[in-house]
RNA sequence: GGCUCCGUGGUCAAGCGGUUAAGACAUCGCCCUUUCACGGCGGUAACACGAGUUCGAUUCUCGUCGGAGUCACCA
């Protein structure tokens, strides 16, 4: 059997969408799975959309989810023939534009844009329809001669038949059949030289040698198109793999253009790359087992194309959040705290523990920036309500906190092994004296120490991590405020 | 609008003629508990509709409706 070879073919315009990251991604683990090579591919001629940068945001976008490609533009090498731009300096799509023509499958066209505009066109919700005339298609030899030798801009046509129809076959999709009077003559070479996208990825893919085409159903239209040129060049037609969509909350498909998260977003937003993976992986695909976490290396191995589904994705940031906190809280410590300290450091300027600062958020949050909010009152106690002292089911209000506070001051001031431990043992002795629930006590002090309802630790952790003189200062104060409530 | 594709809970998604129609996220309740979270247990919630084929349709066929994609000298 041929080996697999698959390729990734973005366009360097901007940052990666997960749309476009997903593809990446099955693309990688429709080769990989076979044992075959996946290949990075630059389409890059577009000259006016090309953003500085681009090819390097894929690159590390492909290093950092571990998709790595068997061949590709190399910086030290060159970026040889995986650059599009650079493969034209061979001629290459000029020459098989050529061919075409002698076939009579493609012809120069010299229309102007004035006269295209001329063109029967039909506007259909905002958008231009027109369809070419194949006017050009009619001109002599010696006018085409002429117009050449006059140095005439020019495009090249595919020419398409107004009868018939043309049918391809997708893995997923089955056999598609389209009439072929729908099929323009799109135009193959532009009159810069540049061949479009629909020219070069067959061209491409055909000298590439890849065998599975692996690409997003917003190809599924234009597939038939690509086939009538691998027909007329008398190529093998690749194993076509057309991927559902992926799309936002109003089932629009995913686009830079409409500011749609990129994966370098969702980097910023503190989300891991294994974890937007293995989301991504599931968005139109499933295992047979009803797994959901699991590593690229088993993804490979699992990953069947057989099981994708045809129907389009919601992308849902909720979930994407709740595996993200699966993996943070698997991480090992030590990694937890490489990645979680700067975000600490930000808010905590006191010369406070900050790593068990940062260990106390990691149960707790589902990405980095989760840590800010979990974390702020070690810094400074928010202002807050006396309300807040409250609590039916601890059975706590404002004037039961107050006894309490003021019963716990001199505990703490005549304590001074401030460890979490010898501290909740202390503080129990007093609960059982009284006849408390610990709860009662707990849940004033730890409302004094923070302001907040909700804390990543206990009042007797806090104790330990805000040590004594800053324990103390805050429960004074909030004795303080208390009486003044009263 | 033409063409193409799609249609199982709010979302992802099993299912491939006979099932009490899985599971996950979200949501709700309970337990655990030094608050929250984690964890554990449980609940609410779906086969778009109409014909046909069949002893029997979520599953096959057709139609309707709904959604999306595409119709560039963009990819």
């Amino acid at each position: 059997m041929e080996k697999i070879r698959t390729r990734y073919a973005p366009s360097p315009t901007g940052k990666m969408h997960v749309g476009n990251l997903r593809s990446a991604l099955y693309e990688f683990l429709v080769a990989k799975h076979a044992g075959g090579d996946f290949i990075l591919r630059i389409e890059d001629t577009d000259q006016e959309r090309f953003v500085e940068g681009a090819v390097d945001l894929i690159n590390k976008t492909l290093k950092l989810t571990g998709l790595t490609y068997d061949e590709g533009p190399d910086k030290d090498k060159g970026f040889g023939p995986y650059v599009q731009s650079e493969r034209m300096k061979t001629g290459i799509y000029l020459k098989y534009a050529k061919e075409l023509i002698e076939k009579g499958e493609a012809y120069y066209c010299f229309c102007s844009k004035e006269r295209l505009a001329t063109l029967k066109t039909e506007v259909v919700d905002g958008k231009e329809i027109t369809v070419y005339d194949k006017h050009c298609l009619h001109l002599s030899k010696e006018e085409i001669e002429k117009n050449l030798a006059d140095g005439l801009p020019y495009v090249i046509r595919q020419n398409n038949p107004t009868e018939g129809t043309t049918t391809f076959h997708d893995e997923l999709y089955g056999d598609i059949t389209v009439d072929n009077s729908e099929l323009d003559d799109m135009i193959l070479i532009k009159s810069d030289g540049y061949p479009t996208y629909n020219f070069a990825n067959v061209v491409d893919d055909h000298t590439m040698n890849i065998t599975h085409v692996v690409r997003g159903n917003e190809y599924l239209s234009s597939s038939p198109k690509y086939n009538r040129l691998y027909d007329a060049f008398g190529w093998k037609i690749p194993t076509y793999i057309h991927l559902p969509l992926i799309t936002d909350e109003n089932h629009k498909k995913l686009a830079k253009r409409s500011g749609h998260a990129s994966f370098e977003d969702l980097l910023n937003q503190g989300f891991l790359p294994e974890a937007v993976v293995n989301y991504i992986a599931l968005l139109g695909w499933s295992p047979e087992d009803n797994n959901e976490i699991f590593t690229l290396d088993e993804l490979i191995k699992k990953f069947d194309y057989r099981r994708i589904n045809k129907s389009p994705a919601v992308f849902d940031m909720q979930k994407l959040r709740w595996m993200n906190g699966e993996y943070v809280h698997k991480m090992d410590d030590d990694k937890f705290l490489e990645a979680a300290m700067p975000y600490v450091s930000e808010v905590i300027k006191k010369p406070l523990d900050k790593k068990k600062i940062a260990l106390l958020t990691k149960s707790r949050i589902e990405v980095y920036t989760d840590i800010k909010d979990h974390i702020d009152f070690f810094e400074e106690v928010p202002e807050y309500d006396v309300s807040m002292y409250e609590h039916k089911k601890m059975k706590t209000d404002v004037k039961s906190s107050l006894d309490v506070i003021n019963d716990v001051i001199p505990l703490l001031e005549n304590f001074n092994d401030f460890s979490n431990d010898a501290l909740y043992a202390m503080l129990s002795e007093y609960v059982n004296e009284k006849g408390y629930k610990t709860g009662f006590v707990m849940w004033p002090v730890r409302t004094a120490l923070s302001g907040k309802q909700m804390t990543p630790a206990g009042a007797t952790e806090i104790l330990e991590i805000l040590g004594k003189e800053e324990s103390l200062k805050r429960l004074k104060a909030a004795k303080e405020k208390l009486e003044h409530s009263l």
